[in-house]
RNA sequence: CGGGAAGUAGCGCAGCUUGGUUAGCGCGCAGCGUUCGGGACGCUGAGGUCGCGGGUUCGAAUCCCGCCUUCCCGACCA
């Protein structure tokens, strides 16, 4: 017996975020980089990321939209051209200022996100309505020079995708941002299955320079707020900073109208902390590098019907589609490798051993349930088939009712802030920013956003009885 | 940047108060053997500029001074 307390982790209701930094070290899908705040991410890790760009990608692509590639360094004075733009990132802006030897003329900003270089070629693009709409997106990394790093949710460098449309008017491209907003709810539902709230962003939180911000706020298990994708309408903010006009068809001179939206590796971190558990990891099954894992056992020294065996499961599993992994390393025991892949989340594992083959059975066991059954030799891939499936509809279900079951309607002062410790609360506000800054002050929340799908509602605010100008109530919570 | 803690093997730590052989322990790692149905065991072995620089001393991981870094808590944030 090794000792469980250096093999596992620490409880999360002992210590939330020691439980994530855990599980992230041993679950390897990142470690810290040499310079503060860096990040590696580990092959493990980094599938995951693949899995889901992969997702995301197909659907960008799918709704016309094209990839392209635009560079890390930015002229400095880029940033400077949208007012609000510049106040929002100038903070946590690496700017470059020696390059080949000497000193540059002009400092370069390292990329905190691409609106000013690529309204900057769209300005040259585009001429006429007819080069309308142009709908691009890059998947880049980008630097944000935070002050307090967690992998995966806040560190310097990140990885993610920017979508950057232009359009003729204004209708085009608010549709423009519901589009990309119902791409990352299908990614959010049907992929990471995290059944996040979708709204739109209270105006203290919208994005530097936008017209509106629109977001997906999911809830992680210790009932904080994750916000897991944004798309904003950016008006002819960014247009008229870079002069990106098009001749109408009448010929007169009009500014575009311009959206961008975005999603990172942060929905990594939203997938650890919306499902994890105290035994580490629970993927989603199209987000696990593998969805199972053969652990066969061996007893003796007679293993090659055994290794046969798992070497037909991978054959017949890779057929239908299902990433496996055979574990076959000789020198762990198998309760190691049970507890090595529920640490890393792997959705099902079929193990068998003598025991089983003899009644032509194997053993598959359900990393959500912790729960095993005995499945016939012969049936076994199109069970793990319709298994994974079981499993994304529970884990979407777990992730929702939580969700549910921890938010709250706040119809006072006083019972908003007691309820604000954890959860969501939903609440008439004034949107004043006095006011949300005195909640934020108080309890550390903040407003997520103003959910679609709220009922009207006609109320004074909760905190300081002015009127609400929302029309319904919105959410409130501590947030990543 | 403000408040707190810590730097000794890959990881977790002891040793420091009271300076003194070759700096230890657990895990992990390597080799061999026995094992294998929920974190196996035995034997053998590898692995260290004790964060960096200076000082005190016959002698410093240990005492003194300076610096650096990391982590936690607050202000920022996808």
């Amino acid at each position: 017996m090794a000792r469980a307390d250096e093999l596992s982790i620490t409880p999360q209701s002992q210590d939330f975020s020691a439980w994530y930094n855990e599980i992230v070290q041993k679950a390897e899908l990142a470690d810290r980089g040499p310079v503060r705040g860096t990040m590696v991410i580990r092959p493990y890790g980094y599938r995951i990321w693949e899995l889901l760009q992969h997702e995301l990608d197909s659907r960008i692509k799918a709704t016309g939209h094209e990839n392209a590639y635009f560079p890390l360094f930015i002229p400095e004075e880029y940033l400077k051209r949208e007012a609000e733009h510049v106040e929002g990132f100038s903070p946590e802006l690496a700017v470059v200022t020696h390059a080949g030897g000497k000193q540059l003329e002009e400092p370069l900003v390292v990329r905190p996100t691409s609106e000013t270089v690529i309204g900057e070629m769209m300005a040259n693009w585009i001429e006429s309505h007819r080069d309308l709409p142009l709908k691009l997106n890059q998947w880049a990394n980008v630097v944000r020079w935070e002050m307090r790093p967690r992998l995966f949710l806040r560190t310097t460098e990140f990885l993610w995708q920017e979508g950057h449309t232009a359009h003729a008017t204004e209708e085009d491209a608010k549709e423009e941002v519901a589009t990309a907003l119902n791409f990352y709810r299908e990614i959010a539902d049907d992929v990471a299955l995290l059944s996040p709230v979708l709204g739109e962003k209270t105006p203290g939180e919208r994005f530097a320079g936008a017209l509106n911000t629109y977001s997906l706020e999911a809830m992680m298990r210790d009932g904080k707020a994750l916000q897991a994708a944004t798309s904003h309408y950016l008006g002819t903010n960014f247009a008229q900073a870079f002069n990106i006009t098009y001749q109408s068809g009448e010929g007169d001179l009009q500014y575009c109208h311009t959206t961008s939206w975005g999603m990172s590796t942060r929905l990594i971190g939203a997938v650890i902390m919306a499902h994890g558990d105290d035994k580490g990891l629970i993927l989603p099954p199209k987000l696990a590098p593998y969805q199972t894992v053969i652990v066969p056992i061996a007893k003796g020294p007679e293993t090659s019907e055994i290794k046969k065996l798992a070497d037909q499961f991978a054959v017949d599993m890779e057929r239908m589609g299902i990433r496996t992994h055979i574990d076959d390393r000789a020198y762990l025991s198998p309760g190691f490798k049970f507890n090595a892949w529920e640490q890393k989340g792997v959705p099902l594992r079929c193990e068998f051993g003598e025991r089983d083959i003899s009644k032509g059975v194997v053993t598959l066991h359900n990393r959500l349930t912790s729960e095993k059954q005995l499945v016939a030799i012969d049936k076994l891939s199109e069970t793990v088939q319709t298994e994974l499936r079981q499993f994304e509809r529970d884990l979407f279900e777990r992730a929702k009712e939580f969700r549910l079951a921890n938010t709250r309607y706040a119809s006072s002062k006083e019972e908003f802030f007691e309820q604000i410790q954890s959860g969501f609360v939903v609440a008439e506000h004034c949107g004043t920013k006095e006011c949300e800054d005195l909640v934020k002050e108080t309890s550390s929340a903040t407003p997520r956003c103003i959910p679609f799908d709220a009922k009207p509602t006609n109320g004074a605010c909760v905190i300081c009885g002015k009127v609400s100008p929302y029309g319904k109530r919105i959410i409130f919570a501590k947030a990543y």
